[in-house]
DNA sequence: GCGACAG
DNA sequence: ATCTTGTCGC
């Protein structure tokens, strides 16, 4: 199916999707990719970056990145069809294969739990994970202060989520199920993958590396 | 109808 | 997300 043109389009894919996403899985990967996008300052371009770690260790191991023309609005709730064919596009571009992706959005925390880290999860078939700055829908219990600590994301009485404080006394990360992972294993791989600060390694490695790429050269 | 609303 | 400098604090 070519990419949706309208939200109406776009909508009942995400419906389609979400029926194909597996919410279990406990992987033990040896490559995380995170993805990030950054936008040109013209906002008709999205730079979309994939950042290869090693794990456990987080050793930097290569970096990919593509440069698309934005085919649609900032939507709530329909990210990733703004973000996700560049997100793609980069991750194709890597020379080696993941085996868990860290993506900067949400996963099943969604409306219709069909996020962009479910999204390509599905797509590309490769256990992922969500973890976002702020929510999108449901409500979240607030966890202990302390490093390691999650608190369940709820919606209508259904866990979709957890609050993960991935630094003491800082504000927590939301963290979600994408695709072939459990909820307990995504905030377990998350901790594991936060070394200091509130994003994870590999999320912060690709959102750098979108922003060097786009302050490099706006065009394409 | 009103407000909320990943990046 | 992006537009934007310095500044307070660990």
């Amino acid at each position: 199916m070519l990419p949706p043109t309208y939200p109406e389009a776009a909508i009942a894919l995400q419906e389609e999707i979400s029926r194909l996403v597996v919410t279990e899985g406990d992987p033990y990967p040896s490559l995380v990719a995170g993805l990030d996008a950054a936008y040109a300052r013209d906002g008709r371009t999205v730079f979309g970056a994939a950042a290869l770690l090693v794990f456990p260790s987080l050793e930097f191991v290569e970096g990919a990145w593509a440069a698309c023309e934005i085919a649609f609005p900032y939507i709530p709730g329909l990210f990733a069809f703004r973000e996700g064919p560049a997100l793609i596009e980069a991750l194709g571009r890597l020379a080696h294969t993941p085996d868990l992706l860290i993506v900067d959005g949400h996963g099943i925390a969604h409306p219709r739990r069909c996020g962009i880290a479910s999204h390509i999860g599905v797509v590309t078939g490769i256990p992922s994970i969500g973890v976002a700055k702020h929510l999108l829908c449901g409500a979240a219990a607030e966890p202990g202060s302390e490093r390691g600590s999650a608190a369940p994301v709820t919606e209508g009485g259904a866990t979709i989520g957890c609050a993960v404080r991935t630094v003491t006394g800082v504000h927590p990360v939301y963290v979600s199920v994408g695709h072939r992972v459990g909820l307990v294993e995504a905030v377990r791989l998350v901790l594991a993958l936060s070394d200091g600060y509130r994003l994870p390694a590999p999320i912060r490695a690709a959102h750098a590396l979108a922003n060097r790429v786009r302050e490099r050269g706006d065009g394409l």
